[in-house]
DNA sequence: TGTAAAATCACCCGAAAGTATGATTGATTT
DNA sequence: AAATCAATCATACTTTCGGGTGATTTTACA
């Protein structure tokens, strides 16, 4: 990263070398300011697209680093005991079916806010923010 | 894509324009080149990042060609089962993971808007109401 | 080259989901 | 008895989803 940096920097100072070298070496003093902006966006639009190819490329399965924090984020998953309560795994179970809130409501004789309650609190202990997410998760822990 | 090209063409125009003002419109008629070119640099850096994310990381993820391939040939296989475009599909692995459709949009540099309507058509297709039924209906067939 | 499917995007509107906070009750633990 | 926790419910508010409709642009292919 730090490489790249030093790259950019020494390419920009090249380039504006370059540039007044030409402004002073000819006669034409007044080249057009198009001239110059044109032949900057140019080189710098090239550079730009292998930053971008370069450093946000989502590195999924293909970087080692990533395979080794997704592992480690598994083992966490793993390891940590589900502490949900019966009435939240219920709950959970539900989701995953993909019933609503009101649904599950319906199902369990109790109201949609306490639905509501139970599932931010399973969020809360999966560590999570939303019901597709908590069903992959529990998936993943193999509670489901 | 034509658009793309538009705007390309219309943020330099303009970025010439500006220029052009403030050397006439300044008495500083000898404003340093460098400014005029860091300006354009990072204006075009920027550009190209995104131009880079935009058009150049459609291939997604795989690093090698073989990966790819066998990537498409199972997308196929599995566009033949079921009535699923790509993009559809692509969309239904995203909503299994548990992404927002903003966040899906995000990541595949559509709007909002567009992902709306690839839910619904997938929706209409799995014959199902919420996502969380098209996730669990989509494991149920095994094309997840 | 014309056409059909796929992909893109927009706007509106209501429903569902989720956040934040607080409260009550009953069971269990210390 | 006091503290703790699970389960229940509420109110108010914000965000996200999903349905409906209509449209343009790309892509694929006959």
């Amino acid at each position: 990263m730090k490489k790249e940096i030093i790259l950019y920097g020494l390419l920009m100072g090249l380039l504006l070398l370059i540039l007044r070298l030409v402004q002073y070496k000819t006669f034409i003093r007044d080249v057009s300011i198009e001239l110059y902006a044109s032949l900057v966006a140019i080189v710098f639009l090239g550079l730009g697209i292998w930053f971008g190819r370069k450093f946000f490329i989502q590195p999924n399965r293909g970087s080692s680093a990533n395979i080794i924090s997704e592992k480690e984020e598994l083992d966490k998953v793993l390891n940590s005991e589900h502490d949900l309560s019966k009435r939240e795994f219920e709950v959970l179970e539900m989701m995953a079916q993909g019933y609503t809130n009101q649904e599950i409501a319906d199902k369990l004789y109790v109201s949609l806010n306490t639905i509501k309650t139970h599932t931010s609190n399973i969020y809360l202990k999966l560590e999570v923010k939303r019901r597709t997410q908590a069903v992959q998760k529990a998936r993943e822990m193999q509670i489901l």
